[in-house]
DNA sequence: ATGGCTAATGATATTAGA
């Protein structure tokens, strides 16, 4: 199972781009951020090419800020928009949305930004966390987890090309990262890191000064999964193909490929039959051995 | 090859990104 994260900058502007990368990628979930679009937006620009190539869809979006999504090719159940018990600013903001998908519950999150430390969005970001934490407590209890997406939030100052850069920024602050150790505690393993322990990798490049070509990033878009995840992953990589070239996002995806789930159990988090289907089309919600089998 | 910001908007400047 292929399952990857990406902040597209704008479906709209990066329709070609993403229907390109999907073929080439061939990810059987993808978690997106930074739609930037409406939900029914969305479904006109991108149902008939993702229904053609046997995606189902969650979009959580209210038009120009923000907007998340998730979509599969295997199941898509039990679809959640917004984060339970997060704030607004002032009110609800499309960040996050989950869906059940072949027995692993997939968080695709937009984290704040936070701006400046002084600034109330950095107040914000902090409490956001902190209800992504209890939510990620709650229901890491009950079978496999992950949360993907741009946490705006770079883990040490080896996620950072030039540490000096950020001296009073956010990003780097040590509430920011002790937001994010308390996922780590909750029971998640930063999956990249964990594989590639001592190597430069970055997810985003400024668009400005030639950050790409000279590969002053951050490693901000992660991919935390529950121990049960963590250990069936294969391998995980930053496309960086994605970055290149003209009219790209200033974020590249992060992909990780899963094991099968040890013999085909995929976890107690599949819903039973008599809750089906209520957010995909097409026969198959829930996941078998079978099923299982016929991943990558 | 990867090139000196980009995208969206009640646009012609502003907000937001990080």
């Amino acid at each position: 199972m292929r399952i990857a994260t990406w902040n597209i900058n704008s479906a709209k502007a990066r329709q070609a781009r993403l229907i390109e990368w999907l073929d080439r990628a061939a990810p059987d979930v993808v978690c997106l951020q930074e739609t930037k679009l409406s939900d029914d937006a969305f479904l006109e620009l991108f149902d008939e090419d993702l229904f053609r190539r046997g995606y189902r869809i969650a979009h959580h979006g209210d038009g120009r800020w923000n907007g998340v999504a998730i979509l599969s090719r295997g199941s898509l159940d039990n679809v959640v928009r917004g984060l339970p018990g997060g704030p607004g600013f002032p009110g609800p903001e499309p960040r996050a949305i989950a869906a059940t998908c072949d027995g692993i519950r997939v968080w695709s999150l937009y984290v704040p930004n936070g701006r400046t430390v002084d600034d109330p969005h950095y107040a914000y970001k902090l409490t956001w966390l902190a209800a992504l934490r209890d939510v990620v407590v709650a229901e890491s209890a009950r079978g496999p987890l992950m949360t993907l997406g741009d946490f705006n939030i770079a883990p040490t100052d080896a996620d950072v090309w030039d540490v000096a850069q950020f001296e009073g920024a956010t990003h780097v602050t040590p509430a920011e990262r002790s937001a994010l150790a308390a996922l780590v505690d909750a029971g998640l393993t930063d999956v990249l890191r964990a594989r590639w322990p001592d190597d430069v990798v970055y997810t985003y490049w400024d668009y400005r000064q030639l950050c790409f070509p000279k590969n002053y990033g951050m490693r901000i878009d992660l991919t935390l999964a529950t121990a049960d995840v963590a250990e069936r992953v294969c391998a995980v990589w930053v496309d960086r193909a994605a970055r290149k070239g003209t009219g790209t996002s200033d974020h590249a995806p992060v992909v990780v490929d899963l094991d099968t789930a040890p013999d085909g159990d995929v976890g107690p988090m599949v819903p039973p039959p008599s809750s089906r289907g209520s957010s995909s089309r097409g026969s198959s919600g829930r996941s078998t051995s079978s099923d299982s089998l016929r991943q990558r």
